[in-house]
DNA sequence: GCCAACGTTGGC
DNA sequence: GCCAACGTTGGC
């Protein structure tokens, strides 16, 4: 069983509209390294930390839930749509000549949202979360592993 | 809104 | 293969 932390901004996909959806695909991610976490890393059943990022005093940036790998990765549909925001045109071109999917998702299923969110300013000063990837300076992924012991802390801080 | 950090692109 | 330019992320 592996720990990860995936992120996303509040005001455009909360904890809240996983626990409404159950379970969503994890499209738009466009970081190769973010990408091969979630295709050569993840395994169905493995517990997800999920951050909201870009936050505001009202609601600042922090954990505010967990959530679980769902599915294997399989391809991101969103990334051969025209239409859609996160389109892109190299990711199309590769799926037409039959090659390999550029980008890929996992399934992301609902656990539970934080009675109280473990804020990222909460984090920092927690001595046992000091060397937290999230917490590392310029680190911007939005899908990294975290190791157990600091996952157990998210939780423990929650209560 | 600012800006530092980072990934990607493209010219050479 | 180098590196400058650019776009994006995300904390503040």
């Amino acid at each position: 069983m592996k720990y990860w932390l995936i992120k996303s901004e509040g005001d455009c996909y909360s904890i809240g509209d996983l626990k409404r959806d159950k379970r969503t695909a994890w499209t738009g991610i466009r970081n190769f390294t973010a990408r091969n976490f979630m295709r050569d890393g993840m395994k169905k059943g493995d517990l997800i930390l999920f951050y909201h990022s870009n936050g505001t005093p009202a609601a600042p940036t922090g954990v505010y839930g967990v959530a679980k790998v769902m599915s294997a990765a399989h391809i991101d549909e969103t990334a051969l749509d025209p239409k859609d925001e996160h389109y892109d045109p190299t990711a199309a071109k590769y799926a037409q000549e039959g090659k390999e999917p550029m980008w890929m998702c996992v399934d992301v299923g609902f656990v539970a949202a934080f009675a109280h969110p473990v804020l990222l300013e909460a984090m920092k000063r927690d001595s046992k979360l000091a060397a937290m990837l999230v917490l590392q300076r310029g680190q911007r992924l939005s899908v990294m592993p975290v190791a157990g012991h600091h996952f157990r802390r998210v939780l423990e801080l929650s209560t």
